[in-house]
DNA sequence: CCGAAGCATTGATATACATCAAAAAAACTA
DNA sequence: TAGTTTTTTTGATGTATATCAATGCTTCGG
């Protein structure tokens, strides 16, 4: 069941079996119902979640209530309010499942448990920094220099299956454009 | 001379004194002239920069050309192209001095080998991509849910420095808006 | 399998902001 | 210090995208 996790880790870290078998024993299985929370606007983020099937998202509400979604994370991806995770202040992004999902929860505290224990964790942890930030980045430069149109050609180009996978509403929120937009700019 | 700098590096890590003046010492004084690049497109960020006196930006230029500024440091603060400083691929930020200033340089393969030998430096890097992270995280939560209006009065609520040092053609670039858009709004 | 709720499409209109243009002010520089 | 370049301001106009509204289409719980 945790093969999946495993294989993560084994990929994306420098741990050793053993290493990877005491770490995974330390997230937990959750299963999230389509459209419920994992972290709701102003509580501060204590988890860290492994996506092990369906689909989560990150998003920010506009003071007119408006979706802002800023990152889904698929199966076998890591999601989280990253912010808040990192600051342990009130986090303005709420986290939701867009799919019935399971995920493997680890927690704030034994996550940096394991930092201060683990070197080859504390390396996991800034590769994590590092794509999280080359992947902010890379959304604030298609946001100030591409239109539109643009930025959705390129997610097509890029990274279909978004497209595929999440309803017009969802992905025009992703892409920071109105649903009504979206639907005119796919008919083109 | 390097006080400025060891003294960020006293606040900012758990180096104690000696780690301090050793690392200060892979850290060389560079002048740049105003107007002067420090980083142009297409090149691979190998450096890492403090600034001492002055100030540096980071910025894209859009197809048609246009100036759009990502981070301004001021004196006292890190800056480079941090998205080709991890990935080691070409950049599309620009790095430029805005004012004639003074900084110290440290080698893309000196601060990992830093990372490397010392766990505290190690550990610099993690918050370094922290803080690189919610300042990044802030600018898109600013861009996708506040008007021109509103991302402008935030600034001169919050940091009031940037409005009164920097230009309105830098500091327009700085909020995604027109010279013409911040004279207009700043009459108001 | 039905009905309600949410989702997608299309059209008409509104608006925040950009663009273009020209003059005034400020900042370099020879 | 004069002269040139750059920056700022102001006005007129343009445009991408939002908003509002109506209709048809899915989806899903009962």
């Amino acid at each position: 069941m945790k093969e999946k996790l495993r294989n993560y880790l084994r990929i994306n870290t420098k741990l050793n079996d053993e290493q990877i078998d005491s770490i995974a024993s330390y997230f937990k299985p959750k299963t999230i119902k389509k459209n419920t929370f994992l972290l709701s606007e102003g509580e501060i983020c204590k988890e860290l979640y492994f996506v092990h099937s369906g689909c989560i998202r990150t998003y920010y509400l506009t003071t007119q209530g408006h979706e802002k979604t800023r990152y889904v994370a698929f199966e076998g991806s890591i999601a989280t309010s990253i912010a808040s995770f990192i600051s342990q202040q009130p986090s303005l992004e709420l986290v939701d499942a867009l799919e019935d999902s399971v995920v493997y929860v680890i927690s704030h505290k034994d996550f940096h448990g394991l930092i201060a224990e683990l070197p080859a964790w504390a390396e996991f942890y800034r590769m994590l920094l590092e794509m999280a930030y080359l992947y902010q980045n890379k959304k604030i430069e298609n946001l100030v220099t591409l239109s539109a149109k643009q930025r959705f050609d390129k997610l097509m180009a890029e990274t279909p299956i978004y497209i595929q996978r999440l309803s017009n509403r969802i992905l025009a929120s992703f892409l920071d454009i109105t649903q009504e937009t979206l639907s005119r700019l796919k008919s083109k």
